[in-house]
This record gives C-alpha cells, structure tokens and sequence, in this order.
DNA sequence: GCATTTTAGTTTGAAAATCAAAATATATAA
DNA sequence: TTATATATTTTGATTTTCAAACTAAAATGC
C-alpha cells in the first residue's frame, strides 16, 4: 500500500486503516450478540420484538409509542397491537402522556419490571463472561470507548 | 492474627464493579445497531433476517443450512423457505457438500457478493463516524478489546 | 456387515408478525 | 380560524415463522 497524499476534503471524513477490520468485528459482534439474544428469547417463549421492548423500556424508562416504534424499527401499528399483547399479559400498562394529549406513555408494569432484571441478570452474566480475561483498567477502557461510541450514534 | 479468607467460589467468576455499566453500553449498543440496520434495511426493501444471511455469508463464506440457521436464530424449516426466495432472486445459490450428502452450502452469487459489499459500506461509514473522534491508538484498542470478546463467544 | 439412532434438509398447514393505508384526535403553523 | 402536521389505532392483506411430519444420509452399536 502506498502512502497517500494528504486530501483536505477527504481528511475530514477519512476512512482509517483500522477501520475495516474494527467494523467487521463490530459486525461480527452485533451477529453473535443477536443469535444470542435470539435463543435466550426462544427458550422463554418471547419474540425477539418484546424483549426489546422490554429492555429498552427497562434502560430508558416510560416512552411514548412513536419513540419505542422508531427505536425498535416497526411501524405504530405494528407497535399497537404489539402493546395491546403485552398489556395484557401485565408486562407494560399504557399512560397518558402529561402534556400532549395525542401521546400515549408506555411504560414496566412489576411484573415487567422484574422481567427485565431478569432478562439484565442474563446480559450481565454474559458481559462478564466476555471481558473475564480482561484487567480491570482494560474493562474501564472498554466501557469508556462504548460509551464514547453510543453518544456518537 | 489471619488474614481475611479468600471466598475462592465467588471470585473465579466475580462480578467485577465496571460490569454493569459495560453490561447497559453494550446492550445499548446493541439497541441502537438493531435500529439502525432495521431502518437501513427497510429501505433497501428486504427483511432483517436476509440482510443477516447477506452478512454472514459475506463475513463467513459459504455454509451449511444448520449453521446458518443457528447462527441466524430460526429453524430450519424457515431458513429452507427464505433461502429458496433469495435463490429465486439470485442473491445466493445452494451447492452440496463436498463430503456430506446431507449437507446443502449455501453461498453468495455474484449479485449477492455485489449486495454485501454495498452493505459493508455503510456500516463501515457508520464504524467511520462513530469513531471519528478516537485517536488512532483508540482505534486499535478498541479493535483489540471487541476481539477478545469475539474469541470468548 | 446390518440394524438403530442421530443429523440435515424440505414440506406443509396453521399461527403470529408486519405493513400500508384509512380513520380519529390533538397539536402546530399560517 | 383554517390548514397542515403529528400520534395513535384499526383494518385487511401479505409475509414470516414455527412445529411436526417426512425423506435421505451419516454415525453408532452390536
């Protein structure tokens, strides 16, 4: 490979040499994470939907419809009547939001709310499964770049 | 005088005091992957799951029906009925096994190989902007640390 | 070798998830 | 005030998914 010059509009927005190999893995990780969640969800009778909605619910507290539709990618109709299940099965209760009357709050019931401890237990299982290996300050490095990542997105 | 006991059950697998915070970043990274891959893939007009297969076929190269549908996390009656359309569009061509007659590999066509690498793309520029404001050294720590947590899955 | 059990993949029919579009109600802008 | 935009629900059709039955080949036990 040869050195390149230095292209002031490409540098802003420069690929860089580890990048390729950092977004595979990135990939491969999001692969494993996914078949993982997939088969935790499958053994408890979940779908793969509701347990997001459960996770993200447990991680960002109540949420309007339009908002947990967008972040798990369905449409609100979708979301409906995938609300509608899940209240009344007693994981979320449905809340008018304070201000805007056009807004529904969807928010843990309990029984939600110790599902996704549960389901968080498992994650954190995992979690240190995979960083067992690690020092303590590589952990912290780890948490820190993650973090740096998530607010980027 | 002795010394406190070491409690050698609990620290082979200790929960280590960063773990739960590693354990939310990663999950919400994982959220907004999961989102951000829907979003992209609606799009385009295709399902998650085959943009998946897409994936891994790409990462992976050609493989078996069992392993993709385990890596993917759906039967294998599904996978059977969803490779049989993406053979009918031409992204991907099924081959025998070399040795096991059982055994279907199911590999990407040209076109499909075309797909993945338009895909790749831009989750490399979503890698690219998500790390923009690392340093270099960042970078390749990162690259380092998601590894590792591949090679322990 | 031969019978039994396991594994890989396909087919089938029913159940569940999903979408787009229409309908309703409220908020915002002109 | 009127028009436009946003949030949610409902509906009907389409697509996805599963479990179970089925076929074929490999692995195991004797």
């Amino acid at each position: 490979m040869t050195v390149a010059p230095q292209h002031d509009a490409l540098s802003a927005s420069a690929i860089h040499s580890t990048d390729q190999a950092l977004n595979h893995v990135i990939i491969e990780f999001y692969e494993k994470l996914s078949s993982w969640e997939h088969a935790i969800v499958r053994d408890k009778g979940f779908s793969l939907s509701q347990v997001h909605t459960i996770e993200l619910l447990g991680v960002h507290g109540a949420m309007r419809m339009k908002e947990l539709a967008d972040k798990i990618g369905v449409t609100t109709g979708t979301l409906t009547v995938q609300i509608d299940k899940m209240v009344e099965s007693q994981w979320v209760m449905r809340r008018p939001h304070e201000t805007d009357r056009r807004s529904i709050l969807v928010e843990l019931t309990e029984k939600g709310q110790a599902l996704f401890l549960e389901h968080d237990a498992l994650h954190l299982q995992l979690t240190t499964d995979l960083t067992a290996k690690m020092s303590a300050e590589e952990r912290s490095l780890l948490l820190n770049l993650l973090t740096r990542m998530n607010q980027e997105f």
